[in-house]
DNA sequence: GTCTATACTGGGATAGAC
DNA sequence: GTCTATCCCAGTATAGAC
Protein backbone atom coordinates (compact mmCIF):
# COMPACT_ATOMS: atom_id res chain seq x y z
CA UNK A 1 0.00 0.00 0.00
CA UNK A 2 1.84 2.31 1.48
CA UNK A 3 4.73 2.96 -1.20
CA UNK A 4 4.75 6.20 -2.96
CA UNK A 5 5.93 7.12 -6.56
CA UNK A 6 6.98 10.46 -6.62
CA UNK A 7 10.72 9.66 -7.77
CA UNK A 8 9.71 8.73 -11.34
CA UNK A 9 9.32 12.15 -13.16
CA UNK A 10 8.47 11.05 -16.47
CA UNK A 11 4.81 10.79 -16.82
CA UNK A 12 3.24 7.19 -15.14
CA UNK A 13 -0.93 7.32 -15.18
CA UNK A 14 -0.94 4.54 -12.50
CA UNK A 15 2.00 5.76 -9.93
CA UNK A 16 0.18 9.24 -10.01
CA UNK A 17 -3.24 7.21 -9.08
CA UNK A 18 -1.56 5.35 -6.48
CA UNK A 19 -0.05 8.19 -5.13
CA UNK A 20 -3.05 10.16 -4.66
CA UNK A 21 -4.74 7.30 -3.40
CA UNK A 22 -2.31 6.94 -0.93
CA UNK A 23 -2.50 10.79 0.56
CA UNK A 24 -6.52 10.58 0.00
CA UNK A 25 -6.62 7.46 2.74
CA UNK A 26 -4.04 9.69 4.94
CA UNK A 27 -6.39 13.12 4.76
CA UNK A 28 -10.19 11.07 5.03
CA UNK A 29 -8.64 9.43 7.94
CA UNK A 30 -7.79 12.81 9.58
CA UNK A 31 -10.52 14.26 8.57
CA UNK A 32 -13.68 12.47 6.91
CA UNK A 33 -15.10 12.61 4.33
CA UNK A 34 -16.59 16.21 4.38
CA UNK A 35 -13.70 18.20 6.23
CA UNK A 36 -10.59 16.73 3.99
CA UNK A 37 -9.39 19.04 1.37
CA UNK A 38 -8.62 17.89 -2.13
CA UNK A 39 -5.88 20.83 -2.20
CA UNK A 40 -3.67 19.02 0.89
CA UNK A 41 -4.43 15.80 -1.04
CA UNK A 42 -2.49 17.11 -3.75
CA UNK A 43 -0.20 19.26 -2.10
CA UNK A 44 1.26 15.94 -0.13
CA UNK A 45 0.90 13.84 -3.37
CA UNK A 46 2.94 16.51 -5.41
CA UNK A 47 0.92 16.93 -8.41
CA UNK A 48 -1.72 19.56 -8.80
CA UNK A 49 -5.38 19.68 -7.53
CA UNK A 50 -6.78 19.25 -11.38
CA UNK A 51 -5.11 15.76 -11.20
CA UNK A 52 -7.42 14.44 -8.75
CA UNK A 53 -10.15 15.60 -10.92
CA UNK A 54 -8.93 14.23 -14.11
CA UNK A 55 -8.36 10.90 -12.47
CA UNK A 56 -11.46 10.54 -9.97
CA UNK A 57 -13.93 13.06 -11.15
CA UNK A 58 -15.04 14.25 -7.54
CA UNK A 59 -13.85 14.19 -4.26
CA UNK A 60 -17.13 11.58 -3.44
CA UNK A 61 -15.45 9.30 -5.90
CA UNK A 62 -12.19 9.37 -4.90
CA UNK A 63 -13.42 8.40 -1.14
CA UNK A 64 -14.94 5.86 -2.24
CA UNK A 65 -11.80 4.48 -4.11
CA UNK A 66 -9.86 5.01 -0.95
CA UNK A 67 -12.56 3.09 0.95
CA UNK A 68 -12.73 -0.08 -1.80
CA UNK A 69 -8.48 -0.38 -1.80
CA UNK A 70 -8.74 -0.35 1.82
CA UNK A 71 -11.35 -3.12 2.30
CA UNK A 72 -9.42 -5.11 -0.43
CA UNK A 73 -6.40 -5.15 1.91
CA UNK A 74 -7.19 -4.96 5.19
CA UNK A 75 -7.15 -7.49 7.88
CA UNK A 76 -5.90 -11.12 6.48
CA UNK A 77 -7.41 -12.72 8.71
CA UNK A 78 -5.99 -16.63 8.92
CA UNK A 79 -8.66 -18.71 6.73
CA UNK A 80 -11.41 -19.91 8.72
CA UNK A 81 -10.78 -23.53 7.78
CA UNK A 82 -7.24 -23.34 9.71
CA UNK A 83 -9.13 -21.71 12.50
CA UNK A 84 -11.03 -24.69 12.76
CA UNK A 85 -8.70 -26.71 13.25
CA UNK A 86 -7.02 -25.16 16.37
CA UNK A 87 -8.15 -25.11 20.20
CA UNK A 88 -10.70 -22.32 20.52
CA UNK A 89 -8.63 -19.97 22.77
CA UNK A 90 -5.67 -21.07 20.51
CA UNK A 91 -8.17 -19.87 17.66
CA UNK A 92 -9.28 -16.72 19.28
CA UNK A 93 -5.63 -16.02 19.95
CA UNK A 94 -4.58 -15.90 15.98
CA UNK A 95 -6.88 -13.66 15.72
CA UNK A 96 -6.75 -10.91 18.16
CA UNK A 97 -2.80 -11.23 17.56
CA UNK A 98 -3.73 -10.81 13.54
CA UNK A 99 -6.32 -7.86 14.84
CA UNK A 100 -3.78 -5.93 16.89
CA UNK A 101 -0.89 -6.19 14.30
CA UNK A 102 -3.02 -4.86 11.21
CA UNK A 103 -4.32 -1.57 13.21
CA UNK A 104 -1.11 -1.13 14.29
CA UNK A 105 0.82 -1.00 10.95
CA UNK A 106 -2.12 1.03 9.19
CA UNK A 107 -4.16 3.34 11.30
CA UNK A 108 -5.70 5.03 8.33
CA UNK A 109 -8.29 2.12 8.12
CA UNK A 110 -9.67 2.51 11.60
CA UNK A 111 -9.60 6.15 11.66
CA UNK A 112 -12.20 6.02 8.65
CA UNK A 113 -14.26 3.81 9.85
CA UNK A 114 -14.52 5.57 12.67
CA UNK A 115 -15.55 8.63 10.91
CA UNK A 116 -18.14 6.63 8.80
CA UNK A 117 -19.72 5.33 11.86
CA UNK A 118 -20.46 9.07 13.48
CA UNK A 119 -20.70 11.26 10.06
CA UNK A 120 -22.34 8.85 7.53
CA UNK A 121 -24.25 6.17 9.45
CA UNK A 122 -21.89 3.50 8.92
CA UNK A 123 -23.61 3.38 5.20
CA UNK A 124 -19.48 1.71 4.20
CA UNK A 125 -19.22 -0.16 7.05
CA UNK A 126 -21.38 -3.41 5.89
CA UNK A 127 -18.75 -3.71 3.13
CA UNK A 128 -15.51 -3.94 5.78
CA UNK A 129 -13.78 -6.49 7.28
CA UNK A 130 -14.53 -5.68 10.17
CA UNK A 131 -17.65 -7.64 10.23
CA UNK A 132 -15.94 -10.38 9.01
CA UNK A 133 -14.10 -10.30 11.83
CA UNK A 134 -16.62 -9.63 14.47
CA UNK A 135 -18.30 -12.38 13.08
CA UNK A 136 -15.30 -14.78 12.78
CA UNK A 137 -14.61 -14.34 16.33
CA UNK A 138 -17.87 -15.02 18.06
CA UNK A 139 -17.99 -17.90 16.13
CA UNK A 140 -15.03 -18.82 17.84
CA UNK A 141 -16.99 -17.93 21.39
CA UNK A 142 -19.55 -20.01 20.97
CA UNK A 143 -17.58 -23.18 20.12
CA UNK A 144 -15.49 -21.90 22.72
CA UNK A 145 -18.15 -22.06 25.23
CA UNK A 146 -19.68 -25.39 24.07
CA UNK A 147 -16.35 -26.96 24.20
CA UNK A 148 -16.05 -25.98 28.03
CA UNK A 149 -12.61 -23.46 27.44
CA UNK A 150 -14.45 -20.72 27.97
CA UNK A 151 -16.88 -19.34 30.75
CA UNK A 152 -20.31 -18.41 29.39
CA UNK A 153 -21.37 -15.49 27.82
CA UNK A 154 -22.59 -13.36 25.29
CA UNK A 155 -20.88 -14.22 22.21
CA UNK A 156 -21.55 -11.22 20.02
CA UNK A 157 -21.29 -8.79 22.91
CA UNK A 158 -17.89 -10.12 23.66
CA UNK A 159 -16.66 -10.07 20.42
CA UNK A 160 -17.60 -5.93 20.18
CA UNK A 161 -15.80 -5.53 23.37
CA UNK A 162 -12.85 -7.47 22.83
CA UNK A 163 -13.03 -5.25 19.24
CA UNK A 164 -12.79 -2.33 20.88
CA UNK A 165 -9.82 -2.97 23.43
CA UNK A 166 -8.17 -3.73 20.14
CA UNK A 167 -8.33 -0.88 18.23
CA UNK A 168 -8.64 2.03 21.19
CA UNK A 169 -4.78 1.90 21.88
CA UNK A 170 -4.01 2.76 18.12
CA UNK A 171 -7.59 4.80 17.51
CA UNK A 172 -6.95 7.25 20.80
CA UNK A 173 -3.20 7.62 20.59
CA UNK A 174 -3.01 11.39 20.41
CA UNK A 175 -5.46 11.79 23.07
CA UNK A 176 -3.69 9.10 25.50
CA UNK A 177 -0.15 10.17 24.74
CA UNK A 178 -0.72 12.31 27.64
CA UNK A 179 -1.39 9.25 29.49
CA UNK A 180 2.38 8.63 28.80
CA UNK A 181 3.90 12.00 28.96
CA UNK A 182 7.54 10.12 28.67
CA UNK A 183 6.53 7.14 26.53
CA UNK A 184 6.63 6.85 22.48
CA UNK A 185 3.50 4.90 22.11
CA UNK A 186 4.24 3.81 18.64
CA UNK A 187 7.70 2.64 19.48
CA UNK A 188 8.02 -1.33 18.65
CA UNK A 189 8.29 -1.89 22.64
CA UNK A 190 5.08 -0.16 23.30
CA UNK A 191 3.01 -1.80 20.62
CA UNK A 192 4.66 -5.06 21.49
CA UNK A 193 3.60 -4.10 25.09
CA UNK A 194 0.13 -3.27 24.31
CA UNK A 195 -0.22 -6.55 22.08
CA UNK A 196 1.05 -8.55 24.79
CA UNK A 197 -1.55 -7.01 27.79
CA UNK A 198 -4.32 -6.77 25.26
CA UNK A 199 -4.26 -10.74 24.52
CA UNK A 200 -3.44 -11.68 28.19
CA UNK A 201 -6.77 -9.24 29.53
CA UNK A 202 -8.43 -10.75 26.31
CA UNK A 203 -7.61 -14.32 26.92
CA UNK A 204 -7.96 -14.44 30.85
CA UNK A 205 -11.38 -12.41 30.14
CA UNK A 206 -12.69 -15.16 28.55
CA UNK A 207 -11.15 -18.50 29.90
CA UNK A 208 -13.00 -20.54 32.09
CA UNK A 209 -11.32 -21.20 35.36
CA UNK A 210 -12.03 -23.99 37.78
CA UNK A 211 -13.08 -21.75 40.89
CA UNK A 212 -13.68 -18.98 39.26
CA UNK A 213 -17.08 -17.59 39.61
CA UNK A 214 -19.57 -17.91 36.92
CA UNK A 215 -20.70 -14.56 35.71
CA UNK A 216 -24.32 -15.88 35.30
CA UNK B 1 -26.92 19.62 30.18
CA UNK B 2 -29.46 18.80 27.82
CA UNK B 3 -32.27 20.94 28.75
CA UNK B 4 -33.73 22.71 25.74
CA UNK B 5 -35.08 26.36 26.72
CA UNK B 6 -36.69 26.71 23.09
CA UNK B 7 -40.57 27.27 24.66
CA UNK B 8 -39.56 30.76 26.01
CA UNK B 9 -40.27 32.92 23.00
CA UNK B 10 -39.75 36.16 25.77
CA UNK B 11 -35.57 36.91 25.10
CA UNK B 12 -33.48 35.12 27.75
CA UNK B 13 -30.10 35.25 26.89
CA UNK B 14 -28.92 32.84 29.82
CA UNK B 15 -31.75 30.01 28.03
CA UNK B 16 -30.60 30.73 24.80
CA UNK B 17 -26.99 30.31 25.28
CA UNK B 18 -27.63 27.18 26.74
CA UNK B 19 -29.58 26.17 23.42
CA UNK B 20 -26.70 27.08 21.68
CA UNK B 21 -24.30 24.81 23.63
CA UNK B 22 -26.64 21.94 23.67
CA UNK B 23 -26.61 22.04 19.73
CA UNK B 24 -23.01 22.66 19.23
CA UNK B 25 -21.78 20.48 21.22
CA UNK B 26 -24.48 17.69 18.82
CA UNK B 27 -23.31 19.37 15.86
CA UNK B 28 -19.57 18.92 16.74
CA UNK B 29 -19.83 15.59 18.15
CA UNK B 30 -20.78 14.67 14.30
CA UNK B 31 -18.63 16.52 12.67
CA UNK B 32 -15.82 17.49 14.45
CA UNK B 33 -14.44 21.17 14.79
CA UNK B 34 -13.22 21.68 10.70
CA UNK B 35 -16.63 19.85 9.44
CA UNK B 36 -19.09 21.23 12.37
CA UNK B 37 -21.28 24.19 10.27
CA UNK B 38 -22.60 27.20 12.28
CA UNK B 39 -26.09 27.26 9.94
CA UNK B 40 -27.04 23.57 11.26
CA UNK B 41 -26.22 24.85 14.83
CA UNK B 42 -28.25 27.85 14.35
CA UNK B 43 -31.33 25.82 12.77
CA UNK B 44 -31.31 23.17 15.22
CA UNK B 45 -31.52 25.84 17.97
CA UNK B 46 -34.15 27.93 16.38
CA UNK B 47 -32.30 31.12 16.62
CA UNK B 48 -30.11 32.47 14.07
CA UNK B 49 -26.47 32.53 12.82
CA UNK B 50 -25.97 35.64 13.85
CA UNK B 51 -26.86 35.14 17.74
CA UNK B 52 -24.05 32.49 17.62
CA UNK B 53 -21.57 35.03 16.99
CA UNK B 54 -22.99 37.71 19.78
CA UNK B 55 -22.69 35.33 22.31
CA UNK B 56 -19.18 33.31 21.30
CA UNK B 57 -17.61 35.23 18.66
CA UNK B 58 -16.28 32.69 16.62
CA UNK B 59 -16.28 29.33 15.83
CA UNK B 60 -13.75 27.99 17.68
CA UNK B 61 -14.77 29.88 20.76
CA UNK B 62 -18.10 28.33 20.83
CA UNK B 63 -16.23 24.91 20.42
CA UNK B 64 -13.87 25.69 23.46
CA UNK B 65 -17.00 26.16 25.38
CA UNK B 66 -18.82 23.04 24.21
CA UNK B 67 -15.58 21.33 25.63
CA UNK B 68 -15.13 23.29 29.00
CA UNK B 69 -19.05 22.86 29.53
CA UNK B 70 -18.58 19.22 29.16
CA UNK B 71 -15.32 18.67 30.92
CA UNK B 72 -17.24 19.94 34.28
CA UNK B 73 -20.03 17.68 33.76
CA UNK B 74 -18.78 14.70 32.43
CA UNK B 75 -18.04 11.58 34.08
CA UNK B 76 -18.67 11.77 37.82
CA UNK B 77 -16.57 8.93 39.61
CA UNK B 78 -17.55 8.16 43.00
CA UNK B 79 -14.81 9.61 45.41
CA UNK B 80 -10.97 8.72 45.58
CA UNK B 81 -11.18 8.48 49.56
CA UNK B 82 -14.39 5.25 49.04
CA UNK B 83 -12.41 4.06 46.26
CA UNK B 84 -9.70 3.47 48.59
CA UNK B 85 -12.03 1.83 51.19
CA UNK B 86 -13.28 -1.38 48.77
CA UNK B 87 -11.53 -4.02 48.35
CA UNK B 88 -10.02 -3.26 44.53
CA UNK B 89 -12.23 -5.79 42.72
CA UNK B 90 -15.20 -3.84 43.99
CA UNK B 91 -13.85 -0.49 43.60
CA UNK B 92 -12.50 -1.75 39.70
CA UNK B 93 -16.00 -2.59 39.21
CA UNK B 94 -17.30 0.50 40.51
CA UNK B 95 -15.20 2.81 38.09
CA UNK B 96 -15.88 0.43 35.45
CA UNK B 97 -19.80 0.77 35.96
CA UNK B 98 -19.46 4.82 36.31
CA UNK B 99 -17.66 4.92 33.09
CA UNK B 100 -20.40 2.88 31.48
CA UNK B 101 -22.90 4.59 32.65
CA UNK B 102 -21.43 8.08 31.40
CA UNK B 103 -20.79 6.29 28.33
CA UNK B 104 -24.36 5.60 27.29
CA UNK B 105 -26.03 8.16 28.78
CA UNK B 106 -23.87 10.97 26.51
CA UNK B 107 -21.96 9.74 23.60
CA UNK B 108 -21.40 12.86 22.49
CA UNK B 109 -18.12 13.73 24.71
CA UNK B 110 -16.36 10.58 23.59
CA UNK B 111 -17.61 11.26 19.69
CA UNK B 112 -15.77 14.62 20.20
CA UNK B 113 -12.69 13.17 22.42
CA UNK B 114 -11.80 11.39 19.37
CA UNK B 115 -11.96 14.05 16.77
CA UNK B 116 -9.69 15.51 19.03
CA UNK B 117 -7.35 12.74 18.95
CA UNK B 118 -7.13 12.51 15.05
CA UNK B 119 -7.43 16.25 14.07
CA UNK B 120 -6.63 18.14 16.96
CA UNK B 121 -3.52 16.21 18.07
CA UNK B 122 -5.32 15.68 21.67
CA UNK B 123 -4.68 19.22 22.65
CA UNK B 124 -8.30 19.60 24.94
CA UNK B 125 -7.63 16.12 26.07
CA UNK B 126 -5.29 16.54 29.07
CA UNK B 127 -8.28 18.64 30.06
CA UNK B 128 -10.51 16.04 30.03
CA UNK B 129 -11.84 14.05 33.08
CA UNK B 130 -10.73 10.53 30.61
CA UNK B 131 -7.01 11.27 31.74
CA UNK B 132 -8.16 11.10 35.75
CA UNK B 133 -10.65 8.19 34.90
CA UNK B 134 -7.44 6.34 33.77
CA UNK B 135 -5.18 7.45 36.35
CA UNK B 136 -7.70 5.93 38.77
CA UNK B 137 -8.13 2.77 37.18
CA UNK B 138 -3.97 2.13 36.97
CA UNK B 139 -4.12 3.16 40.72
CA UNK B 140 -6.82 0.26 41.59
CA UNK B 141 -5.36 -2.09 39.48
CA UNK B 142 -1.85 -1.39 41.05
CA UNK B 143 -3.61 -1.79 44.37
CA UNK B 144 -5.31 -4.78 43.28
CA UNK B 145 -1.66 -6.54 42.16
CA UNK B 146 -0.41 -5.76 45.37
CA UNK B 147 -2.80 -7.12 47.51
CA UNK B 148 -2.97 -10.34 45.49
CA UNK B 149 -6.21 -9.84 43.95
CA UNK B 150 -5.48 -9.11 40.35
CA UNK B 151 -3.32 -11.29 38.28
CA UNK B 152 0.54 -9.48 37.20
CA UNK B 153 -0.16 -6.77 34.45
CA UNK B 154 0.83 -3.81 33.31
CA UNK B 155 -1.44 -1.05 34.99
CA UNK B 156 -1.56 1.47 32.38
CA UNK B 157 -1.84 -0.14 29.44
CA UNK B 158 -4.45 -2.47 30.86
CA UNK B 159 -6.16 0.68 32.12
CA UNK B 160 -6.70 1.94 28.35
CA UNK B 161 -7.66 -1.50 27.53
CA UNK B 162 -10.28 -1.41 29.56
CA UNK B 163 -11.47 1.86 28.70
CA UNK B 164 -11.25 0.92 24.86
CA UNK B 165 -13.93 -2.04 25.89
CA UNK B 166 -16.34 0.83 27.46
CA UNK B 167 -16.61 3.47 24.79
CA UNK B 168 -16.36 1.16 21.92
CA UNK B 169 -19.68 0.12 21.88
CA UNK B 170 -21.14 3.35 22.14
CA UNK B 171 -18.93 4.93 19.65
CA UNK B 172 -18.61 2.76 16.87
CA UNK B 173 -22.70 2.72 17.03
CA UNK B 174 -23.82 3.21 13.58
CA UNK B 175 -21.00 0.60 12.10
CA UNK B 176 -21.57 -1.85 14.70
CA UNK B 177 -25.54 -1.96 14.08
CA UNK B 178 -24.91 -3.90 11.01
CA UNK B 179 -23.99 -6.75 13.01
CA UNK B 180 -26.94 -6.78 15.17
CA UNK B 181 -29.44 -6.30 12.22
CA UNK B 182 -32.44 -7.17 14.39
CA UNK B 183 -31.56 -5.20 17.43
CA UNK B 184 -31.83 -1.77 18.44
CA UNK B 185 -28.46 -1.13 20.04
CA UNK B 186 -29.45 1.91 21.93
CA UNK B 187 -32.49 0.07 23.71
CA UNK B 188 -32.31 -0.46 27.69
CA UNK B 189 -31.90 -3.86 27.41
CA UNK B 190 -29.08 -4.28 25.14
CA UNK B 191 -27.21 -1.09 26.86
CA UNK B 192 -27.69 -3.16 30.22
CA UNK B 193 -26.01 -6.48 28.15
CA UNK B 194 -23.54 -4.66 27.05
CA UNK B 195 -22.53 -2.98 30.55
CA UNK B 196 -23.12 -6.58 32.25
CA UNK B 197 -20.73 -8.09 29.30
CA UNK B 198 -18.31 -5.90 29.69
CA UNK B 199 -17.91 -5.91 33.41
CA UNK B 200 -17.71 -9.45 33.11
CA UNK B 201 -14.70 -9.27 30.70
CA UNK B 202 -13.33 -6.91 32.56
CA UNK B 203 -13.31 -8.52 35.64
CA UNK B 204 -12.46 -11.79 34.98
CA UNK B 205 -9.55 -10.52 32.57
CA UNK B 206 -7.85 -9.36 35.69
CA UNK B 207 -8.37 -11.09 38.57
CA UNK B 208 -5.98 -13.64 39.93
CA UNK B 209 -7.28 -17.06 39.67
CA UNK B 210 -5.67 -20.32 41.63
CA UNK B 211 -4.42 -22.10 38.90
CA UNK B 212 -4.65 -20.20 36.42
CA UNK B 213 -1.47 -19.56 34.17
CA UNK B 214 0.25 -16.02 34.78
CA UNK B 215 0.41 -13.91 32.18
CA UNK B 216 4.20 -13.12 32.40
C1' DG C 1 -0.99 13.56 -18.54
C1' DT C 2 0.16 17.53 -16.26
C1' DC C 3 0.04 22.30 -15.55
C1' DT C 4 -2.01 27.41 -14.67
C1' DA C 5 -5.77 30.26 -14.29
C1' DT C 6 -10.27 30.97 -13.13
C1' DA C 7 -15.38 30.30 -12.48
C1' DC C 8 -18.54 29.15 -8.91
C1' DT C 9 -20.36 28.09 -4.27
C1' DG C 10 -20.78 27.14 0.58
C1' DG C 11 -20.44 28.92 4.67
C1' DG C 12 -17.90 31.93 8.45
C1' DA C 13 -18.38 36.37 9.94
C1' DT C 14 -20.41 41.30 10.28
C1' DA C 15 -23.35 45.62 9.70
C1' DG C 16 -27.31 47.60 10.79
C1' DA C 17 -32.49 47.63 11.30
C1' DC C 18 -35.82 46.59 14.79
C1' DG D 1 -31.21 40.43 22.03
C1' DT D 2 -32.72 38.99 17.78
C1' DC D 3 -33.31 39.39 12.93
C1' DT D 4 -32.13 40.17 7.61
C1' DA D 5 -28.93 41.07 4.28
C1' DT D 6 -24.48 40.89 2.74
C1' DC D 7 -19.42 40.57 2.49
C1' DC D 8 -15.70 37.68 1.37
C1' DC D 9 -12.54 33.88 1.72
C1' DA D 10 -11.65 29.08 1.32
C1' DG D 11 -12.22 25.40 -1.29
C1' DT D 12 -14.54 22.41 -5.19
C1' DA D 13 -14.47 21.94 -9.75
C1' DT D 14 -13.36 23.10 -14.80
C1' DA D 15 -11.33 25.15 -19.16
C1' DG D 16 -7.67 25.26 -21.88
C1' DA D 17 -2.54 25.71 -22.77
C1' DC D 18 1.44 22.73 -23.18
Amino acid sequence: MVYSAKESKTRDAEATQVSILDAAEEEFARHGLKAARTETIAARTGVTKAMIYYYFQSKEKLYQAVLDRAFSEYVHLPKQLDLDQLPSDEALEQVVRGLLASVSCNQNIPQIMFHEAIQNHGEYYKQAGFLTVLSTMSAILERGMSEGDFRPLDAPHTAVNILGTCVFYCLGYENLKHFWPDKQMHSQKMLEQHTQEAIALVMAGVQRHENGEMSK
